[in-house]
DNA sequence: AACAAAATATGATAATTGTCATACAATTAT
DNA sequence: ATAATTGTATGACAATTATCATATTTTGTT
């Protein structure tokens, strides 16, 4: 069993507020596991009694809507936590969390995660600060897909990904997007997404070589949204 | 000074978690305002430094979005309360916060809040379990907006409307918003919104009178969305 | 009451975005 | 290695939505 205290992630998360002693106690009541790219640690309308803390590897959180289509609301890197607002409202997962990556988590369950709240404060402010970000996201992010064409989020995402989990070697973007779950980010149609692409590319701002989508310039592309 | 021992509305909001010691001392620091409709209680960017409680009256919590249009967030209702998100981020106000009638509103320090955060459990439970709830409806929002169309929108969000703010005697929704505000909740043109609403009126769903909308069958509404 | 200003309504048109069909490329399975 | 499946790309077209122009109605002010 895996000795929390040592864990690197927890430094990144609001757990960092726990002691020694809450360490060791979450130490011995937490399961390990490794979820390959494409399963699911959890789906929408499912209970799941805890949360999970992201060792490694990226996720995507996502919800299916009425028209058939899977909008992607957030994505998770290591040092999140997930479910956390599903335990405090005490309801239903509201979204899917499905690895875009192999995956690290450790799950703990919520008897353990309800006594760090009550027994230490800055946990909680820490987890309340968390999923008050959370919601100025999602504020943000609502508006911009009210009120911005789908090339300006196409943009934006991109430049999103490439700020937020880097780039390779060869300068293209390090996650491994279908363009399907692209679009599903941008909240758009495959085919549309697929076509302004192809139109920035054409354009020069970005390039594609195979899967692969590199930003060109990024401060051009910026203007050009 | 009002007693806030005695205004109902706490009994509607986080406050009820508060005991007696607490409320008198929220009813000594307390700024009680009245605030005209089209009035600002705060505007996005401000510094707050405090929450609002709202006794009486509706207001709009809104965004300008780069194209210059205001994107409305979420109505608020007397019992809930305004600015925790930002408060406990400690950053300025993300949405600017808009009296859509005449209001009367408390104004609560965020020392004395604060306080009782680390001192009452319930009352901070009760606060992160709001704001977790804001965060589910800000989610399913954003997906709504990525991938409905404007009609449906526009059907949800006069059903919405009815069932929140409730019915005048004539039959015709209490709330009163302008054609432009209504275009700014569900995130179009405000041209658009007025030529479906004239459809819908067309075809007999809602019934318009001067400025007053009736939902006149709201299943068959809800079915031709 | 008369006027000005603002809000609502509608037409004409353009731009954006979605859908369906199909082709091609890449990946996976047999 | 080859077939089958899946993902990516593009064309043609339809539907949706935005924009601009212009009435018409309502509201507020003098």
């Amino acid at each position: 069993m895996g000795k929390c205290e040592q864990c690197i992630v927890r430094q990144f998360s609001s757990l960092k507020a726990l002691n020694k002693e809450e360490l060791l106690k979450m130490a011995e009541c937490k399961t390990s596991y490794t979820i390959k790219k494409g399963e699911a640690i959890f789906e929408e309308g499912e209970i799941t009694n805890g949360i999970y803390c992201i060792k490694d590897g990226i996720c995507k959180l996502s919800k299916l809507s009425d028209n058939g289509k899977d909008q992607i609301v957030k994505l998770v890197k290591p040092g999140e936590l997930l479910g956390q607002r599903s335990m405090i409202s005490e309801e239903p997962a509201n979204l899917s969390a499905v690895a875009l990556e192999d995956m690290e988590v450790c799950f703990i369950p919520k008897r353990e995660i309800m006594q760090f709240f009550s027994e230490n404060n800055q946990f909680s402010m820490n987890v309340m600060r968390t999923i008050c970000d959370d919601l100025k996201v999602a504020d943000d992010h609502m508006v911009d897909m009210a009120q911005k064409t789908v090339r300006q989020r196409l943009v934006e995402t991109l430049i999103y990904l490439e700020e937020t989990f880097g780039k390779n070697d060869d300068g293209s973007l390090h996650i491994q997007l279908s363009r399907e779950e692209l679009a599903g980010m941008i909240g758009t149609a495959t085919e549309s997404c697929i076509r302004l692409l192809s139109e920035l590319n054409k354009s020069g701002f970005v390039a594609l070589t195979g899967k692969k989508i590199t930003i060109v310039d990024k401060n051009k592309l910026k203007r050009f949204a």
